[in-house]
RNA sequence: CGCGGGGUGGAGCAAUAGGCAGCUCGUCGGGCUCAUAACCCGGAGGUUGGAGGUUCGAGUCCUCCCCCCGCAACCA
């Protein structure tokens, strides 16, 4: 080994906003890092790896509020479940952060100061009209009948004092800097994204601080205001490496920045490719060398989301399929720039097809193998033939080939050489015959060289696969009794000692039977006990939706027969329908109530056509407040039922006439 | 003309700089038995969404059109 200093290599995560447990898809962002801290490290680099929780915001301090508890005391709470999550996933961050840190606070206090003595940062007005009883701004184009959205209360255009970064003055060194450096956005597209809809036409000056809510830093030169969420939040990637917004910085700060990657969803790529570089041109700073937007996991083609009920956890996933299938699983499964697809069948498949059969197979068959006819030591090396060459070949240039993939990030391409590489081995298995060879006692020299080249195989694979599934490489180099699982030794064929003892063989990966195994799944969900981090996303949800589910309503989640009765349901027949002029989704509806013909517009344009409608029989609820869509005057609701997508009408028979009740 | 992504054998995806359209799964047939009903070989299956154009040559470049998916506006 040289005495050189490792190069350092930097990588962060975006730190995950704890206002309810993280479903799978955020995990796959941190898995992601992971692998490539681990493979980063692996190839000698000094890696630091950060991730973490931002803290701060209105809605935490609502969620908290509805939970009953203070902001910090829920914060404790839900970031102590997303550092566990992270840790159940088995992620080697070398620091996990979190914004409402007393250093980190104080650090954003001063950039904020110094942003606004040099003029960055200047106090304006937050216009827009004002919901007083909601204390909520909402543009022009949120208001229905020029009212509030939300309560249908009336609203006053109103200022809020706030204060605002000056982007544009940065604007053009932005643009400069993300032409002049290719690499900086990842992937490519998204760059012409960012150049094209947001930094050419001209970037509007940037909200940096409230005064509506206190659960934030505040502004310490200015009370009633606290630092909104951009400042703080990103900030983090240089506060807690060390950076001194008044003085000498830390030693670690002057090794690992500028960061090598953020690594980010795609929906958050714009702060961090213009809002970030610009905060950290205004403080002199060098700008990090990479941002990655990865693409997002999705279930069963939708994305996750509370209100769907597709939400999917990751240690209930680990719990029922095992760490590394799944960590497998969020690193092969996803593309390098699509969005990625995750349903049981596909995680079973992936199992099966590849880590059963292929990897743990050719390990489990091999060791099996000398086991039976060496006795479990290690024979010695007889290299003969082409055969031989094609292999050993494959497996001495496999880091090289990994790393070119790693470089672009390409994950996938990545697991899949090595993959590869196994399927190779199973071939060389049938190509040689070991079975054949071992019934040939002048072939026993032969049939060792075979083995010993397939227990190559697997030794210097498994110092990669540690990269990706670290529980997998390790049991596989400790079968093969080896310690050294360093890069030299993956570069490097033949470093086996014949003779030695080879350890226990194991099952790297039980198959799995689709059928027991989702009857498994589906009773452990429904068995398990709910988080307290999972409550709060079942609070958060809460407000959103129009009805409680159809879970056993607990005493809260009853109306009354009061309550009931406010509600005018009447027969209605449809008159006539069209589409709406200016919208996609909407129809039309001229509808018969008995007492007189009311205009209904319905979001049911991408389900039925307008002459197929008309005539019917329908439920409308009557007394329902009258709303504005897309310009036209809505006077009711048609009742509909719903499911996967399926609508239809909930519908009288047809002789009941116009204007009937509904009890 | 809102922004963006995408249409490739049954399914899911590849195809660096235009150059024989590949891979995995499934399916059909064969082989093997060391192995977790696994592994290996072979076959069938495509006018690359449509129509024009450029070119010796187009999945790839140009023009027009159709369809799907996100986001946004509009799901009362």
């Amino acid at each position: 080994m040289s005495d050189e200093p490792k190069k350092p290599f930097y990588i962060t995560t975006a730190i995950a906003y704890t206002s309810g447990k993280p479903h799978i898809g955020n995990l796959y962002e941190i898995v992601l890092a992971d692998a490539i801290a681990r493979f980063m490290r692996f190839s000698g680099y000094d890696v630091y790896f950060q991730t973490g929780t931002d803290e701060h915001g209105q809605k935490i301090q609502d969620k908290a509020e509805a939970a009953g508890m203070a902001p910090q005391t829920f914060v404790d709470m839900i970031s102590g479940e997303i550092r566990r999550n992270w840790d159940v996933m088995n992620i080697s961050y070398d620091r996990f952060i979190r914004t409402t840190d007393p250093d980190h606070m104080a650090k954003i206090q001063k950039i904020f100061k110094r942003y606004y003595e040099q003029g960055d940062i200047y106090k304006g007005m937050y216009e827009g009209w004002y919901c007083k009883p909601d204390e909520s701004f909402y543009t022009e184009s949120q208001l229905i009948d020029g009212k509030c959205p939300d309560c249908g209360r009336p609203v006053e255009y109103a200022k809020e004092e706030a204060y605002f970064f000056k982007l544009s003055k940065y604007a053009k060194r932005l643009e400069e800097y993300i032409e002049s450096h290719p690499d900086f956005i990842q992937p490519e597209s998204r760059k012409n994204e960012m150049l094209n809809n947001f930094i050419r036409p001209g970037l509007k000056d940037l909200c940096v601080s409230r005064t509506s809510f206190n659960w934030g830093i505040p502004v310490d030169f200015d009370p009633g205001h606290v630092v909104y969420v951009w400042i703080d939040a990103l900030a983090n990637y240089i506060t807690f490496p060390g950076y001194n917004p008044d003085g000498e910085d830390e030693p670690s700060f002057k090794k690992y920045w500028p960061a090598d990657l953020h690594l980010v969803g795609k929906d958050i790529i714009r702060f961090h490719t213009i809002y970030w570089p610009i905060m950290l041109m205004a403080l002199d700073l060098p700008l990090p060398k990479k941002v990655f937007g990865h693409p997002w996991l999705l279930v069963g083609g939708g994305k996750m989301s509370k209100s769907k009920g597709n939400v999917i956890y990751a240690d209930d996933l680990v719990h029922s399929f095992g760490l590394d299938a799944i960590r497998y699983y969020c690193l092969k499964e996803m593309p390098f720039a699509q969005d990625g697809n995750l349903t049981y069948d596909l995680i079973i498949d992936r199992v099966n097809g590849e880590l059963v059969n292929i990897l743990g197979n050719l390990v489990n068959r091999t060791m099996a193998m000398t086991n039976q006819y060496f006795d479990g030591v290690i024979p010695a090396k007889y290299i003969d033939d082409a055969m031989d060459s094609d292999l050993i070949n494959e497996a001495s240039t496999l880091f090289e080939r990994v790393s070119e993939k790693m470089a672009d990030l390409k994950i996938s391409d990545s697991m899949q050489l090595i993959l590869d590489l196994f399927r190779r081995a199973n071939k060389y298995v049938d190509e040689t015959q070991p079975w054949v060879l071992a019934k040939d006692p002048d072939k026993r020299e032969r049939l060792g060289g075979v083995l010993y080249n397939l227990l190559e195989v697997i030794r210097i694979s498994a110092c990669l696969i540690r990269c990706y599934l670290p529980d997998t490489g390790d049991k596989m180099l400790k079968m093969l009794s080896c310690s050294d699982n360093s890069m030299e030794s993956c570069l490097s064929y033949g470093l086996l000692v014949p003779g030695t003892k080879l350890g226990e063989s194991e099952k790297l990966f039980e198959r799995i039977d689709p059928v027991k195994q989702m009857a498994a799944v589906e009773e452990y969900l429904a068995n398990k006990p709910k988080s307290a981090a999972e409550a709060a996303n079942v609070i958060a949800a809460a407000p959103a939706a129009e009805q409680p589910s159809d879970n056993t309503p607990d005493e809260g989640s009853y109306i009354t027969i009061d309550d009931l009765g406010k509600v005018e349901l009447k027969v209605g027949k449809i008159i006539s329908a069209e589409k709406h002029p200016d919208a996609d989704k909407l129809l039309i509806l001229k509808v018969d109530t008995g007492e007189k013909i009311r205009t209904i517009v319905s979001g049911i344009a991408k389900y039925y056509k307008p002459e197929e409608i008309t005539g019917r029989t329908v439920t409308v609820v009557a007394n329902l407040k009258p709303a504005k869509l897309r310009g036209i005057v809505s006077e009711g609701m048609i009742l509909m039922a719903e499911h996967d997508g399926k609508l239809s009408f909930v519908a009288p028979s047809d002789d009941i006439p116009a204007g009937g009740s509904v009890r």
